[in-house]
DNA sequence: TTCAGTGCAAAAACTTTGCAGGAGG
DNA sequence: CCTCCTGCAAAGTTTTTGCACTGAA
C-alpha cells in the first residue's frame, strides 16, 4: 500500500473511532511500511530506535494493534511465539510456507484456499474475519 | 489415542532416541491425554500440581517437545503468544475455527485442504512437514 | 482546558536455562 | 557407575501496565 493511501485510511480510522492524530502513531506507520513483510513488534521498535525515531516500546505496540484493527496490517504468527505484522495490502488468499531449517518465508496465493474458507465458514455456522494458513517444512535449499 | 498405545508408542521413542524411560514423563503423557484438546504447557503444569502430581515446570515443557517430535501430540498457536498442544491422533486435514469473542475453538476437516497442501508444496518446491489452518471470526452463538 | 496518548520502567506472562542432587540403564 | 533427568529458582523473551507528564482537539 502506498504511504499517502495508508496515512489517509489511518486518520480516517482514528477519527472515527475517537482516537488522536499524533505524529508518533504516523512514525510507526511509516516504519511499518519501509519495514516489508514479517516483522516483529520489538524488531520495528529497535529499527526506529536506529533510525532516530524517539517513539517507545510501548506505542509501537499499541499502534501496531490499531494499525491490524484499520486493516492496513494483518497479524501473523509461524509458531514460535512471539506476533508478527505484515502488510495486509494484498493478503487474500495468500499462505505461507515456513522453512524450519532456515526460518525463511514463502509467501503463496492460491484461489482455492478462499472457496475452502467459504465452504467452512458455510458449514459451521461461522463469521469470518480472517484466516492462517501456514505449512511447515523444508524448502529447497535445505532438503537434501 | 488410547493410554496404552500411547505408552508403547512413547517408549519405543524414548528407546530409539536413547532418552530414559522416567516416570515423571509418563505422567506429563497421563495427563496430557486425560486434558483432552489444546492445553498450554502451564495449563497442564497447573492441573498436574492440583492432581497431586509432584513434576516440574520444566520437565512438562521438555516433555511436551518429546511428545510433539514423537507425534503424540501436536503443537498448535492460535494468534495468541502461547502454544497450544493438542492430541495428533486424528490430525490429518484438521484446521481451526476461532472465535475472537468467546475464544471458542472448532476444529473442521476438509479432504480438500490436503489436496491444496500437496498443490501448494509441489509447486514451491517444498517439503511439508505439517501445517496450521486458522480461520479467526466470530461463532454462531456470538455474531448477532 | 481536558483527557487520551506518550515515555519510561516495572511487572506480567510464558518459556528456557543452570546447577546440584538423584535415579535409570 | 556414569550420565541423563529432575526440581527448583533464576534468567530470558515478548508483551502489557502504571504513572506522571505532554500535547491534540
Amino acid at each position: 500500500m502506498k504511504k499517502e493511501k495508508a496515512h489517509e485510511k489511518f486518520k480516517v480510522f482514528l477519527r472515527n473511532g475517537k482516537h488522536r492524530i499524533t505524529p508518533e502513531r504516523f512514525e510507526v506507520l511509516d516504519f511499518a511500511i519501509e519495514s516489508g513483510d514479517h516483522f516483529t513488534a520489538d524488531d520495528l521498535y529497535v529499527e526506529m530506535k536506529t533510525g532516530k525515531s524517539n517513539v517507545s516500546r510501548a506505542t509501537v505496540y499499541n499502534t501496531l494493534e490499531l494499525l491490524v484493527k484499520c486493516e492496513i496490517l494483518a497479524k501473523r504468527n509461524f509458531g514460535e511465539n512471539k506476533t508478527f505484522y505484515e502488510s495486509s495490502y494484498n493478503i487474500q488468499n495468500h499462505g505461507h510456507l515456513i522453512c524450519k531449517v532456515c526460518g525463511g518465508i514463502i509467501e503463496f496465493n492460491n484461489p482455492k484456499v478462499s472457496e475452502i474458507v467459504d465452504n467452512i465458514v458455510l458449514k459451521n455456522n461461522f463469521k469470518a474475519d480472517s484466516f492462517q494458513f501456514n505449512i511447515f517444512g523444508t524448502c529447497n535449499k535445505h532438503s537434501k
